[in-house]
Order: structure tokens, then sequence, then C-alpha cells
DNA sequence: TAAATGACTAACA
DNA sequence: GTGTTAGCCATTT
């Protein structure tokens, strides 16, 4: 087939605008793929007109060890991704989805939310407060 | 054809 | 907060 699966990732990471970034599993959901592992290989096979750098694990951390992920970092800074002390991005900040009509109308699926909702407290009594 | 490999993730401990 | 386990699947050996 012409249209590969790594054709697919790449169409969507192109996407990506400059300053965002998205993560493996939410690129894994839109072409319905359960493992996110997937996409992470594409982008180590990614050619340079694939921004990859905007491409990062679900905790907001660049997964890739050695000079490469530093290379990636300082792509995404002189970008504008601001990374806190403990070399994080605020994915509820810089976190990008693409529209869903935009999605369905190519073809790939909505995928849940980027950044999970607050989890309802454990204890009955504990509540969450408004500020 | 079978086994190993990974730029992952969610769930536990 | 950190470390470990299991599941996952396209690609490469």
């Amino acid at each position: 087939m012409d249209l590969t699966l790594a054709e697919r990732i790449y169409f969507l990471v192109r996407a990506i605008p400059r300053g965002r970034v998205t993560t493996y599993g939410q690129l894994g959901a839109m072409v319905s793929l359960t493992d996110a592992r997937v996409i992470g290989d594409v982008m180590n096979a990614s050619r340079a007109d694939v921004p990859w750098q905007r491409v990062i694990n679900a905790r907001g951390m660049i997964s890739i060890q050695g000079a490469t992920g530093a290379r990636q970092r300082r792509l995404l800074e002189e970008e504008g991704v601001e990374f806190d002390a403990s070399g994080r991005v605020d994915l509820a900040r810089f976190g990008w989805t693409p529209d869903a009509e935009w999605l369905t109308a190519q073809g790939y699926k909505i995928p849940p939310p980027l950044v999970k909702e607050a989890e309802p407290r454990k204890k009955e009594g504990e509540q969450l407060s408004f500020f």
C-alpha cells in the first residue's frame, strides 16, 4: 500500500503547530494503535522534514536518552516550549490536539483527552476546592 | 517462521 | 516522589 502507517503518522506530526507538543499515546490513538511504542519507532526513523521533536511522552517528558534527547529539548525551547525544573512540559499549556472535525474528515480517530482530568478524591469527605 | 527490540503507558508497590 | 511489571505491536534479525 502506498499510504503506510508511518506516512499517516508523519502527516499528523507535521500538523503540530510550532511551539506546541503532543504525546506518543495521542498519536497512537489517532491512528487506532493501542501501543504508543510504535509511534516511537516511527519517529526514530523520521526524516528531517518531520517535526519529531514535538512528540513527547505522556508525562510531558522527553523519552529519548543521550544526545538526541538533549537536542530535542533544545529544539523545543527554541520554539518557545518551557520546561520546569525537573525537565517536564506542562501539557495543559503546550499540549495540542487536532480539531476533532478535521481529524474525522481526514480519517483519523479522536483521541482521549491529552491531559487527564482530576481524579475524584478517594475519600468521600474530601472535596475539591475551586480555589 | 520465531525471537528480539523499542524515542510507550498504565497500574502497582 | 521513584522503581518494577506486564501488555502492547510494527520492524528488524
